[in-house]
DNA sequence: ACCTCGACCTGCAAGC
DNA sequence: TGCTTGCAGGTCGAGG
């Protein structure tokens, strides 16, 4: 469950089983993930109880009270499953994927918070929150959409100059933060703006917005608002950390929909491949 | 400094 | 029924 509506999901899904409980105990199973899992992991966390859980970009962010920060990153594949103990069995049960459980935390409130990750692009790190801020998976982070200080000035300054496809320049997290393929996609569809536009021209000279920049930014806002709302998207089996599905992807209108109908002009929505991945869009509507 | 591309992994669906 | 191929919600780091 990868991009920002989705780790937001999981964050609220997990805030309940967390939040103010402590790790009683930590089971690391497989520590091969995008990094290695420190050997000092299970004693640094194990007996702290986590202050609060936050999120930034499409981390997974938790206070803790040993004065570390719990950096928890989803990659592609990963998701996170809370069993409050009662259900725990039935889940397993269900559950064929329990091979890629890599991290469990059982918590001092009964809940157990389950890792799994297939591909293992995700990712778990401490650092002292002291040294957040210099933190270097961070440090580059553009703005996070949803805020306020998110506006068409700020994305414009950010896309000035810039040679790539808007596309590309969206995907990249230095220019706004928890965009992925799928909300990128969807984004420039709402905006009306082609994928293959260099980036540059939402733009003026100067730097300063123009009317393309304001209706990316509305796009933007109003796409991962709806997908927050529905709970994230949830493709192939994936599901939310109560084991409910998302349900935005019921509402995509050209993600993973090439040949289909154009939701505006009825025209075919067409894949094209930009940096390596696919892009989903309606070149009659897009400009 | 910018930009593109390969690499990291597993699983699944489509094609032969 | 297999086997092969391509594709998947990310992003770091090498190389042009």
């Amino acid at each position: 469950m990868p991009e920002l509506p989705e780790v937001e999901t999981a964050r609220r899904g997990l805030a309940p089983a967390m939040e103010g409980a402590r790790f009683a105990k930590v089971e690391v199973r497989h520590r091969g993930l995008r990094w290695p899992i420190a050997k000092d992991f299970e004693k640094r966390i194990t007996g702290k109880t986590v202050e609060g859980l936050g999120r930034r970009a499409k981390y997974l962010l938790a206070d803790l009270s040993s004065g570390d920060v719990l950096m928890m990153h989803l990659g592609m594949s990963g998701s996170f499953r809370v069993d409050d103990g009662q259900i725990a069995k039935y889940h397993h049960e269900k559950s064929k994927s329990a091979a890629h459980d890599h991290v469990v935390f059982h918590m001092s409130n009964g809940a157990t918070v389950t890792f799994n990750d297939p591909r293992r692009f995700g990712s778990m790190k401490l650092v002292p929150r002291a040294r957040l801020e210099q933190e270097p998976l961070l440090r580059s982070i553009g703005p996070e959409p949803l805020g306020n200080e998110f506006d068409a000035a700020m994305l414009a300054r950010a896309c000035a100059g810039k040679k790539t496809s808007l596309k590309a320049a969206l995907l990249d997290q230095r220019v706004v933060a928890g965009l992925g393929n799928i909300y990128v996609c969807e984004a420039l569809f709402r905006a009306r703006l082609s994928p293959k536009r260099q980036a540059s021209t939402i733009a003026g000279r100067n730097g300063k917005p123009n009317a393309r920049a304001t209706a990316l930014v509305e796009a933007i806002k109003t796409v991962l608002h709806d997908a927050i709302k529905a709970g994230g998207s949830s493709l192939r089996d994936h599901r939310r950390a109560d084991g409910s599905l998302g349900d935005f992807q019921h509402n995509f209108l050209v993600y993973d929909r090439e040949g289909a109908p154009c939701p505006a002009c009825k025209g075919k929505v067409k894949r094209i491949v930009q940096t390596g991945r696919s892009t989903f869009y309606c070149p009659s509507c897009q400009k």
